[in-house]
RNA sequence: GCGCCUGUAGCUCAGUGGAUAGAGCAUUGGUCUUCGAAACCAAGUGUCGUGGGUUCGACCCCCACCAGGCGCACCA
């Protein structure tokens, strides 16, 4: 037994077992258990663990919860890690972990290094995480920022879970929002050319376009000015993408989000995918014609109506791509399971998207869509635009650059994707330079420091007895530690990783108390020393596992 | 009008149907002759949007309403 993921699943196993030898020794009626749940009570008081079986068995068996409680946990064998366990008001049976049981785990730590928190529920299933995702017309914006953070760390705690991950970035490369780009690019490049022209009225109006045609024309010089307005498009248009797909996988890499796969949408028509997945839903009866236009059907799969797929003009529609993009991914590529994450514009994509998983015939399930919420970027409570569509805009290699990437990495973190967040820059750099993201960094570089010193005193702490780690913050810091794998845990199986951020303010929050309260290198204790010192080191690899899930560096100095 | 998300401390936000609802910021008081004071210790603040319901027990589940956001295209 090596953590306390498995002591969890220990202690239901127990429960159970005593529940139902009560039954057979006639001290419980024989009613169906209830679903045995083990918690973590929020008063250390309480114990290291909690369950409320008994609160739940009085509803069937009409009992005193506390008798129940009595019986069950008399029947609960002594364990080697188990000090105690006890019947509590109104009903709980609580559970402590014996100090020398704790203690000991710190060298388990020390062993697995930085794999401590690895956990097996994905046994090497494939799952594909696709996220930020973004039309590759302009610079990204804060919303993508939280989007990649979120995406990239949900990839973290998946690997760490036993998955075998794969991060995707979808190039929106075909599609009127393209043209549209295109077309705002050969305008700029005229403009930049001293031809007066005017920009498309649906085009986009960011400098950044002004910029982009300016450097055509540094690049190229007037090449393309006398080829025909089409041609002239398709060419500029194919090196704009390029340009744009450099600076947004640059933005990224400063986020410290990489992709191992970017995905076009034009190879799906290019290799005929497209084509093929339309045949085969036509087939099935998914889709029929009406008004020159190609549905799908998807009111005869639940849905409220219907929706395009192929235009009357022959192309296809967002949707319609989309449709053979997931066939892709679960057919063609067969991922067990895919993790899209939107923006919130994207809502409405949801439902209908499930409609084409049953058209497909994969289970609903092996498709989840995260939607994560949009950011408005304030300055000291004022709104501060973001659109690419028209204007001035920050952009979110503006906001890495003024807030700092480990500090928007926490801060998008810590919030769950389901709320909107205001991003507030002067919030952000004044709490990220007071508390919490340096805060946590601090304590990894103050036990790197210890661990620096007591290295320049020549001291080796390989033999330390961890058995010595007895007082209370001591244990404290220990129980805090091996809580990670269940971090993880509950990570991976919500895909909700905000309880990282505030697990890792946790973590620091002990270990500070720890440092305070007791010395850790002392000349007058040399036995007391090396055993800290592997407490010190154990919760070094610890926080820096944790930061490391996050995509956030832990310093050795700050 | 319909769908999805949100409403918790002055502010920004956590909160797996359970035991006295939490953290940071801000505020107020203490702590440095010893390993990093970017730290520690202590104090205070709540009709968990409102009203019903389910339950032994609800911030959490259900219904209605109020408020804010986002969708509801042959845009993406």
């Amino acid at each position: 037994m090596n953590n306390l993921l498995e002591i969890k699943t220990r202690i239901a196993e127990l429960l159970k077992q005593a529940a139902e030898q009560a039954q057979r020794e006639g001290k419980l009626p024989e009613v169906a258990l209830p679903e045995i749940s083990v918690e973590r009570p929020q008063k250390a008081e309480n114990g290291d663990y909690a369950s409320n079986l008994p609160l739940k068995l009085a509803r069937s068996i009409g009992k005193n919860p506390m008798e129940i409680a009595a019986a069950i946990a008399g029947l609960i064998p002594a364990t080697p890690e188990m000090l105690s366990v006890e019947a509590a008001a109104p009903g709980f049976i609580n559970f402590s972990l014996r100090p020398e049981w704790l203690n000991r785990q710190v060298d388990s730590i020390l062993e697995a290094g930085d794999n401590y928190g690895d956990i097996d529920i994905g046994k090497g299933q494939s799952v594909q995480v696709e996220f930020v995702s973004a039309n590759p017309t302009g610079p990204l914006h804060i919303g993508h920022g939280r989007g990649a953070v979120l995406g990239s760390t949900i990839a973290n705690v998946l690997e760490a879970s036993g998955y075998n991950v794969e991060k995707e970035y979808y190039i929106n490369d075909a599609g009127s929002q393209m043209t549209a780009f295109y077309r705002s690019l050969l305008a700029r490049y005229r403009q930049a050319n001293g031809i007066d022209v005017e920009m498309p009225q649906e085009g986009y109006f960011g400098q950044y376009m002004i910029d982009l045609g300016r450097e055509m024309k540094a690049e190229y010089g007037d090449r393309f000015i006398h080829l025909p307005a089409e041609e002239a498009e398709s060419e500029l248009g194919k090196i704009g993408v390029t340009k744009m797909l450099a600076l947004i996988r640059s933005d990224l890499g400063k986020l410290g989000v990489e992709f191992d796969c970017w995905f076009s949408e034009q190879s799906l028509y290019d290799n005929g995918q497209f084509a093929k997945v339309t045949a085969l839903l036509r087939a099935a009866g998914h889709l029929n014609e009406k008004e020159g236009a190609t549905w799908f059907v998807s009111s005869a799969l639940g849905e409220d109506k219907d929706n395009v797929v192929i235009r009357s003009t022959g192309t296809s529609t967002y949707f319609g791509t989309d449709i053979a993009y997931h066939y892709n991914k679960f057919i063609e590529r067969g991922f067990n399971r895919v993790i899209d994450i939107w923006g919130a514009d994207h809502q409405g994509h949801v439902s209908r998207m499930g409609a084409v998983m049953g058209a497909l015939g994969v289970d609903p399930k092996r498709l989840r869509v995260i939607i994560s919420q949009l950011v408005t970027l304030k300055r000291g409570g004022e709104c501060v635009r973001v659109s690419k569509r028209s204007g001035d805009m920050i952009t979110l290699r503006d906001v890495i650059d003024e807030v700092g990437v480990d500090a928007c990495r926490f801060f998008f973190l810590a919030r769950s994707a389901d709320s909107q967040m205001d991003f507030d820059l002067e919030l952000a750099k004044k709490e990220s330079s007071e508390n919490p993201v340096y805060y946590v960094q601090y304590a990894h570089a103050r036990i790197a420091s210890i661990l620096k010193l007591a290295g320049e005193e020549g001291l080796d702490f390989s033999d330390g007895d961890v058995s010595l780690l007895t007082g209370e913050p001591e244990l404290a810091l220990v129980r805090l530690m091996l809580q990670l794998p269940e971090i993880v845990e509950f990570a991976a199986r919500t895909l909700e990783p905000q309880g990282l951020p505030h697990y890792a303010q946790d973590l620091a929050t002990s270990f500070h108390s720890f440092y305070k309260l007791c010395r850790v290198i002392s000349h007058e204790n040399s036995a007391q020393t090396k055993a800290r010192l592997k407490l010190v080191a154990a919760a070094k690899v610890i926080l820096a596992r944790t930061l490391g899930l996050m995509g956030m560096t832990s310093p050795e100095t700050m």
